[in-house]
DNA sequence: ATGGAAATGTGATGCTTCGCACATTTTTTT
DNA sequence: AAAAAAATGTGCGAAGCATCACATTTCCAT
């Protein structure tokens, strides 16, 4: 599983720049962007196509390129010596990563593993080229700069709740974390990407037997459902009651 | 503790300009600032300063700016319900913290505590003005996005080990990394800041007494030693060894 | 539609780590 | 220099969680 295979033509779906415009009006960074400066962006950029349980990059691999998410999720994950692993952050419709490499003088490498958690399409962009963008477009870099601030924030969170709660607050906290992030209605708290148990638990830095009982429990209490391997939480003010209260 | 305080001039030090431009200097974002930028960030900052142990800021209080530390060091800090403490990040010299309330839009408040470790100056720029400054500078925000990526690569890091290792080798792990990040020769390896075992098992995400046992292990094999509450590494190589074999 | 692979549920067991207690040491204050 | 406050070291018991085991269910490829 060579990363180079980016570069060869053959991945490269082509597609026509008015449409890919529009593609990237939906990336977080780009969505303000003047058309001038999306011109010479597009010009650059590749698409690329991928399945499920796919990886894009490896952690400690080498870093060329930074990556958008047109459409699927992706999960990031790190591993310790034993193999043990944790997803860090997961990615979906609009979002970008590896971006953690740019202008880095302390590592050149990719600080995680990313693979797709559902079928769908990437965008790649050489780092350099992102890097000349971000020069040349102040709009741009500030864009980044915001999304950074965002991720910085949401890590710190994710730190306090994996170091200091137990495993049921810590999995109550990732339900609700992550039904407010994907799903779709802003009615309902589905989790709207397929994500089983076991991924589930890396999650939330703990075993799957763990998550299980857990789970158990919530779903006896009716709070939440699992159907076709996705999350339904079926009562989300119960969900935020239970992690107020110390339970 | 009212952080209007920081508006009040009676606690601004009033320095010269082309002095303060040599400490600026030393703040890792403002490092290759052309002079003429550098004049119009000198307008508007100001220099605190602060006695080891007195808060900065406090987690959820609205964000008004950003800090740089001059000298001294800075913990930051989130808690849980319950009043479990961790140390998300430590900054010394040259640092830039707060800088997660940039332009955020999903939250105008702070996402940690920040505590002196040592009596220290900072620098303070109202967020608007930095804001400001770094659409006109693209010098500045592309140092910021460096800096930014730098962080989120060691919080990565840190996720994991917090997430994914035991005690002792959590232990082990920090103790390294503030090792090589807090020293001030580059033959010796001590850390260079006031950390009491009780914060350090904060930065570890667990209990002193945890942290208390590892340490006095650590200590029987001649690996580290405590002095003043300053932490002395005395044997690095061995300190390694111990975290890349199984213990 | 079906067989094989992967994921899940749940009990039993034991290891880590926490939390408490309290004696002792170190630091800070007056 | 003495007193007060804070931090530390260590034993012990309890709690929480990981690990193992294995039956069962669900999913996916053919």
């Amino acid at each position: 599983m060579n990363p180079i295979h980016f570069l060869d033509d053959s991945y490269v779906d082509k597609i026509v720049d008015i449409q890919t415009a529009d593609f990237l009006r939906k990336i977080v960074i780009f969505k303000d962007l003047s058309n001038a400066s999306m011109q010479l962006i597009i010009k650059r950029i590749q698409t690329l196509t991928f399945k499920k349980g796919e990886k894009i990059i490896y952690e400690d691999e080498k870093a060329k390129g930074v990556f958008f998410v047109h459409s699927g999720a992706v999960k990031l994950t790190k591993e310790d010596e034993n193999g043990n692993e944790i997803i860090v952050c997961m990615k979906q419709k609009g979002d970008v990563f590896a971006e953690a490499c740019l202008f880095s003088k302390t590592s050149e490498l990719y600080p995680a593993t990313a693979t797709m958690l559902q079928d769908g399409q990437l965008f790649y962009l050489d780092k350099v080229e992102l890097e000349k963008g971000l020069h040349e477009y102040p709009e741009l870099a500030i864009q980044m700069i915001r999304y950074m601030s965002d991720s910085l924030r949401e890590m710190t969170s994710t730190l306090r709740d994996v170091a200091l709660l137990d495993v049921y607050a810590k999995t109550v906290k990732s339900l609700e974390r992550l039904g407010n992030k994907f799903n779709t209605s802003t009615t309902r708290w589905n989790i709207e990407i397929p994500l089983t148990i076991q991924e589930f638990a890396t999650v939330v830095g703990t075993t799957r037997e763990s998550v299980s009982r857990v789970f158990s429990k919530l779903k006896k209490e009716g709070i939440i459902d699992m159907k076709s391997r996705k999350i339904i939480i079926l009562d989300m003010c119960k969900l935020c009651t239970l992690m107020n209260s110390a339970y």
